[in-house]
DNA sequence: CTGTTGGTTAAGCATTTGCTTAACTATAGC
DNA sequence: GCTATAGTTAAGCAAATGCTTAACCAACAG
C-alpha cells in the first residue's frame, strides 16, 4: 500500500524548516526578491536560495527572473493538497470518536434498564 | 524574526515521510499495535519503531503498554496545529488576491471613461 | 520451566540536509 | 567601460536521517 505521494512527501518537508515557513509567510503578503526574501534570515545567500530551491521543488513557490533579480511569489493554492490530507485524517478520526461516543452512549442506556449490579 | 516554533517543525517534519503517514492514516481509524503497524511497511521492526517515535515526539500519536504489547492511537487534536498554519497563509494570500483583484478592477473601470488610447 | 512472541537497545553505515566559503556571471548605473 | 549589485555554481563538511543486523528483555502459553 503506502499511498505514495511524492508531492506531499515534499510539501510538508519543505514546511518542516522554520526558515522556509518565514519565506512563505512573507510571500503570503505579496512578491519578493531572493535577496529580500534572504536579509532577515541568520544565513548566507546561497543558503537562503537552496531553500528557495526546496520550496520551488514542492511547487509552493513561483520564480522569475526580471533583469538580473529574481522575483518569487506565492503558488496560491498549492498548500490545498497538504491542508486536504489533514482534513481527511482529521474528519476520518472524528466520525471514528464519534461512533464510539455512541457506542458507549447505548451502553449507558443499556445499563440504564438493565443493569447486573456491580 | 523566524517565528520559532519547533512544534510545527516536528509536526510537518514527521508527515513529510510516506512510511509516517500511512501510519497515521492506519490510526486514523483505531488503535493498532506496534507489529500492527510494522506489517504492511517494507522495512524491519525496529525501523518501524523509530518512525513512531518519530510520530510521537511530534505529539501526533500516543502510546502505552498493555502487557507486552505497545498500543498506540492517533493524538486527536494534534493536526490543527498544522491545519492553522497552512489555513493562515490560505487566507493572507487569498485576501491579498483580492485586494489585487479590486485594485485592478479600479484600474479597468477608471481606463473605461478616461482613457489616453494607446 | 521453556519456547515463542512482541518489543527494545545498540552499533554501524550510506545518504541526505543545511550550511559555509570562494569563484564566477550578468545586469544596472554612472 | 568600470564598478557595484544580484544571483549562480561548485566544493567541502558536520550533523541528522533512515535504514540494517544482532543481542537482549519481558510476558504469555503450553
Amino acid at each position: 500500500m503506502l499511498n505514495q505521494q511524492p508531492g506531499l512527501d515534499r510539501m510538508f518537508h519543505a514546511l518542516a524548516d522554520p526558515a522556509r515557513r518565514a519565506m512563505v509567510e512573507r510571500l503570503s503578503s505579496g512578491p519578493a526578491s531572493a535577496s529580500d526574501l534572504a536579509r532577515p534570515l541568520p544565513m548566507s545567500l546561497p543558503a537562503a536560495l537552496q531553500h528557495l530551491q526546496v520550496l520551488e521543488g514542492a511547487g509552493l513557490v513561483r520564480s522569475e527572473k526580471v533583469g538580473r533579480v529574481r522575483n518569487f511569489s506565492i503558488e496560491a493554492g498549492a498548500l490545498s493538497l497538504a491542508e486536504q490530507w489533514i482534513h481527511a485524517r482529521r474528519t476520518e478520526w472524528e466520525r471514528r470518536l464519534d461512533r464510539l461516543g455512541a457506542y458507549l452512549e447505548t451502553l449507558i442506556r443499556e445499563g440504564e434498564h438493565d443493569a447486573p449490579d456491580k
